[in-house]
DNA sequence: TTGTAAGCGTTATCAT
DNA sequence: ATGATAACGCTTACAA
């Protein structure tokens, strides 16, 4: 039986697109493909999602159809349809900063061999904007949402919980510990500190983070945990709140330098921070690590390439963004799943080592 | 005249979707917009486009209908309807390298006070991989590409170019002239290495980057042309095969050294180079810039932190990418426009000074 | 297992 | 200037 009849109205519009667009090589459709393969296009729907069986004959000669005549599914018309856009949001702090790109590539990765494409828009680490970008993207109708990088307000965060299937990544909040993904700020600032008090440093220094930040926060007290662990008395005008970029390294150097303060050793926030840092010592001629010992955070790249090459924390950042990307489409497919476990790694360079003689 | 007649099936619709998801909160869609405001669908699609005029009675009736019911439009069905998606594909080479980091975040600024969204891919440097990425944007129905740095054959090229709007940021290709952003990457080597001639050096090395890439060629040329103007003798040996990369720097100056060639300045193809390149000095305790003048490329954020701060070419990356998505927006809208002129820039630091007795 | 037909929410065509 | 209505290409009851 032979299935030449073509609705009317489709005949039309496929010869109106034909005259008026000759060049263009027409959208090829599932009414072409059921054409071709002599079925309806139920049948050529259900072999492109899978969700009824399917003859084997009729399931082939589909395949060949679409194979032959270069078939890709309208995304608009199936999303339309479906209400599902296989199109996953991302919500970045900060395009350029090593850590949050390893993240965003590490979810790229994730998604590469799935039917899911990311989105990505910059939060900028602003509440608002941050507000502003996942509407944009749920007006987008992505399917789920990944947001790196604390920003949003809690309320807004509530809503989301119940609106989208969402994961967060590199930030801990209260309720989503099954879609949350973050490592132990602490506990690795605290190893960072440690290796510094066994060296025998006695006078550490501290450059912190944005100090509405989590991660800057978490990583302050664990050099306070440290420090009071070892009996070792902090001294608060040692600690300089800084901004996680190169230029608090250097004022935090400065301010302790001018104010006095002594100091063999000195703990950043982030490699960035630590960099500034190391040139303000080199300014003033104190040399690393024979007077002072530095440690960073991140283990971005360029750490391995400074004089002398920096010990810092390593944090998994490409894993991050791939274990977000797993817990995400998890989610979506509502299996079931445990969030992973993330562990940083100190990296010891040549940044550190023993106290000379005072 | 009251409106409240609402046909059989969209009242159907509406009440099984209430029915099976009482929590969802109903999307509003351009019929509900109409009935409210008492018009016809297509008078709010009409005050939605701008495309005909429309009385301003209900003009304001449509926008404050749609304002007070939180009307958002389907994406999908606007797509589907109108063929457009008011989606950018931007095919990028690394998530993670300064310089194309910087220029996608251009790409985004340059986005973001418009009706479209960047959609992002990695091209990882490879062609095969490069063309599967763009047919995936093009299956996502993207309407215009920009293609950051060269990773496409010229045949996918030449189909592009008939197939959708694209611009080239990062190289040039021929025939592309109205669509292609890039820098003069010869005449910027040329003045990087001027200025080591200029400081009395006459032994300048130089690591390269990868050999395929056209940047990489073109800084190469520029350096040669460089010293051949001033007459000084190019020495093959003076220059190293790199990779863009941090090792690359520091095996180029290892090779320089074990082969025993004597150099008081190096170029190097970008900034990692230039740090791997210091650092292999460092290790030698060969000083800069009172030894050997270093000179990098791209002027990324760690270069004004390195010891001593180095001295390097900085490419207006963001204004690239800020352009390209303008560029880009000219060709969707047909209007005409010029390519901007992108300079580039030497910024000199520290890494570099008058070469010294040898 | 398969086909029919009714949507999905817009835009675009054609009258009026 | 405005309203009906077809069309966009696909999914999904519902029937068979």
């Amino acid at each position: 039986m032979l299935r030449a009849i073509v609705k009317p109205h489709e005949a039309l519009s496929r010869l109106r697109q034909n005259l008026l667009d000759p060049l263009v090589k027409k959208n090829v459709t599932i009414s072409d493909i059921a054409t071709q393969a002599n079925v309806s296009k139920s049948t050529v729907s259900r072999v492109l999602n899978d969700t009824t069986p399917v003859h084997e004959d009729k399931r082939k000669a589909v395949l060949a159809a679409m194979k032959k005549m270069n078939f890709e599914p309208n995304v608009f018309a199936r999303g339309l349809a479906s209400g599902q856009s296989y199109t996953i949001g991302v919500v970045t702090q900060n395009f350029g900063s090593p850590i949050y790109d390893a993240i965003s590539q590490g979810v790229v990765t994730g998604l590469a061999d799935t039917t899911y494409s990311p989105i990505f828009a910059d939060g900028q680490w602003q509440p608002d904007i941050g507000e502003a970008v996942v509407q944009t993207l749920i007006g987008r109708k992505v399917d789920g949402l990944i947001v790196i990088g604390s920003s949003l307000e809690s309320s807004v965060l509530d809503r989301l919980k119940k609106t989208i299937p969402t994961v967060l990544v590199g930030w801990e909040v209260e309720g989503w510990e099954k879609q949350c993904l973050f490592i132990d700020n602490e506990q690795a600032a605290r190893n960072a500190t440690q290796h510094l008090i066994e060296l025998g440093h006695t006078q550490i220094a501290h450059i912190t983070g944005i100090a509405t930040h989590q991660d800057s926060m978490r990583r302050l007290w664990g050099y306070r945990r440290a420090l009071t662990a070892a009996g070792i008395e902090i001294d608060e005008d040692l600690i300089f709140e800084g901004r996680f970029d190169g230029n608090s390294g250097v004022l935090g150097v400065e301010s302790f330098l001018m104010r006095g303060k002594r100091f063999t050793a000195l703990f950043a926030s982030n490699d960035a921070t630590a960099f500034g840092a190391r040139l303000a010592l080199y300014r003033r001629g104190i040399r690393v690590p024979e007077d002072v010992s530095i440690v960073g955070f991140d283990n971005q790249s360029e750490a391995a390439f400074t004089t002398p090459p920096l010990t810092t924390v390593r944090q998994p950042a490409q894993e991050m963004g791939i274990a977000a990307a797993e817990v995400l489409l998890n989610l979506l497919h509502k299996k079931e799943f445990t969030v992973p476990k993330l562990e940083t790694e100190l990296v010891i360079r040549e940044s550190t080592r023993l106290r000379g003689n005072p």
